[in-house]
DNA sequence: ACCTGAACACCGTTCAAGT
DNA sequence: ACCTGAACACCGTTCAAGT
């Protein structure tokens, strides 16, 4: 089982920081942290209020001081992801890409190469796929979309935009409206990696493609013919 | 689709209907379309076996004698759905459908027209609009993908699959694999209405795209230059 | 072979009360 | 302002028993 999280524990992480494991203080941030962390291990249904609360070192109903009801509590997760994605989704990745990056075509300003957008792909792919759970939470029906989560999504919308445009600038992308083309490609990449996390992807023989794959394959489709 | 019929229930019916007020006989159809319609009034949360019992016109725990507990019905709710989506989406839809086909690359072969993928995603995204609970039930995360589940599934690939054949066969789809061709399609299909769906789309102003637009967006761009 | 009613453990939510 | 423990209605599942 899960030990304790005790308050005040550890340090709060930097930006690029993955964080599976913060142990954040205010009993609410707490709370929050409870519910994703049960939601990666046992699925939507091992979020109990009761558990959340015993993980946070709370009774079983103290999230009612934060929270309307565990609707709340689970776009508040939610929130919490989609404002952490886009970020993740800028981190570099390793060097082999960085080196990639040197023979690129914009290979002297640093992090607006020809591929941040397939990066920005790559970096949701790899979230959805480590974080299943999360990712279908994050995109579920939505009764009373907060606030809140309305403003993380279209934060993680317009950082597409830009790299987007940057695409295009770099005749790497067609012209167009950038929204449009970035509303296109969040579809394949979302639709590719939701697919795949149900099964719904031929799995096996000749038709077998990866959320990796199908990215690629578009934006190939969509470079200029010039 | 070989069930037994029972006595006084209506005759099944033809291939067109689109099936959301069959009453079938056998208990254990009317408890899944007990529980697919639960589904489609109020949620997830609305699926009670005491409820789904209720409809069906038995006690809340006659569904144990039909499956082996609630997920093993929610998963025959969606390989039910699963089968019937792709003659959903095969069906003609309009006049205007078919005297566009006229002027198509392919007019004399009857179904087999330049924008038969373009019709069957249009089915799908028609079919995901109108029972989104249907839809993210159908792709949400099984557990254990029922056999059932999956031949559905691969049934309903295949069809598609067919589709991009002939639009390939039309040369209004660029050469090469059709499995995974058929895969990008459906990626973009899916990831577009499962955005909506969850409001992630960017519902107004210049950005605005609906599904349908972004199919058509990337049909455009998969057409031959030639 | 199919179904029922009672029972059990568990859950979300409410509430009066404590600091 | 935040938290607790008891209580309530409801749920999935099991089981002994009925036809």
């Amino acid at each position: 089982m899960v030990d304790d999280v005790n308050p005040r524990s550890h340090i709060l992480v930097d930006d690029v920081n993955l964080a599976y494991d913060w142990p954040v203080d205010s009993t609410r941030e707490r709370l929050i942290e409870a519910a994703a962390r049960l939601l990666d291990e046992g699925g939507p249904a091992a979020v109990t209020l009761r558990e959340v609360g015993r993980l946070a070192g709370v009774s079983h109903n103290a999230p009612y001081k934060h929270f309307a009801d565990k609707q709340d509590l689970l776009a508040a997760v939610a929130a919490r992801e989609l404002a952490r994605q886009p970020r993740q989704s800028r981190q570099p990745r390793s060097p082999s890409s960085a080196s990639r990056r040197a023979g690129g075509t914009l290979a002297g300003v640093p992090g607006v190469d020809d591929d941040a957008v397939r990066s920005m792909m790559r970096g949701y792919i790899r979230w959805a796929t480590r974080y299943p759970a999360r990712f279908k939470l994050t995109f579920g029906s939505w009764s009373s979309a907060s606030a809140e989560l309305g403003e993380a999504a279209s934060a993680a919308r317009s950082a597409l935009v830009r790299a987007v445009e940057a695409g295009q600038a770099a005749r790497t992308l067609p012209d167009g409206d950038p929204d449009r083309l970035a509303a296109l490609l969040l579809a394949v990449t979302h639709g590719a990696v939701d697919l795949a996390l149900s099964g719904h992807l031929s799995k096996s023989g000749k038709g077998h493609a990866s959320p990796e794959d199908l990215v690629d394959d578009l934006l190939r489709y969509l470079r200029p013919a010039g």
